[in-house]
DNA sequence: GTAATTCCTCTAGCCGCTATAGGAGCAAGC
DNA sequence: GCTTGCTCCTATAGCGGCTAGAGGAATTAC
């Protein structure tokens, strides 16, 4: 057990850069440490693994506000996970729209670029179907 | 062909909003129209087909800076295509990234969920695989 | 003639950082 | 001791792509 560990070394460990940990700590998403005499701020072993969850959990995707509800969570460890699961479903159902979305657009895009003769401008589907809406079937959202 | 059309009237047939038309005006994005006496901006057929370029272009995916590109070369229909081709491909990629990224955190939600006991926290698997990296098989960028 | 709507400009805010400026502290080599 | 170079500190501003609000002028509808 370590705890005195500097932002650098928590930058390092954590994967987190040192300025975006400064702006979980204002923003309130991880604790202020204490300090050394010097005014540097020192970690501890529990505030690695709340870096790791909060690395982890913005690489999948999930927004501040549903971490911090995580976080809640899990400081409790009692209560029902309901909620955990309610976020999680939440986030699920976003990146399903969002996958749809870019295969969609995908399809169009490979369309686009199929339909280019490599010729001139004036023939290029990628900006006739960019002119035209109505030339693609992209979902109107 | 109508050259006296509002800003609302832009955004109502556009579909881009009031505000953003101005904001594309002001990042260049749409030329400065001519104002009427008493100082209102007024569109003409050429202005609402370049708004609805970039609208389906800003729905496609692109960025401001690709459209920016992609309107240059549109200005100039003798040119060949390979630019506006290489533009499209490159956001393709881009896209195609974004999806397999997706699909694995689709995947790994979906462990997330099913394994969650629905019972006390300290058995869900939320807030565990959130918590330990090392528990999932998440590409690390 | 007046009330409602649309328009104008300007500024600030959103998210999740990232970058910069201008210092202070600290460890290592000479 | 002294300097070099690294890390750290705070504070502020910027990114993209808008969106929202204030406060006012012009136009339109009745």
């Amino acid at each position: 057990m370590r705890y005195d560990i500097t932002i650098g070394e928590a930058a390092r460990i954590s994967g987190v850069k040192v300025p975006t940990i400064r702006y979980y700590e204002q923003i309130g998403l991880l604790p202020a440490p204490p300090r050394t005499e010097g005014n540097r701020r020192t970690y501890d072993d529990s505030d690695l693994r709340r870096l790791a969850f909060i690395r982890h959990a913005r690489e999948l995707g999930f927004e501040v506000s549903g971490i911090r509800t995580l976080l809640a969570l899990q400081s409790d460890l009692t209560q029902s996970c309901g909620a955990a699961d309610a976020v999680a479903r939440e986030h699920l159902a976003e990146v399903e729209k969002r996958i749809a979305s870019l295969t969609a657009l995908k399809a169009e895009l490979e369309r686009m670029i199929e339909g280019c003769s490599h010729g001139r401008l004036a023939e290029c589907k990628v900006i006739e179907v960019l002119a035209d809406h109505g030339k693609c079937e992209h979902a109107h959202h």
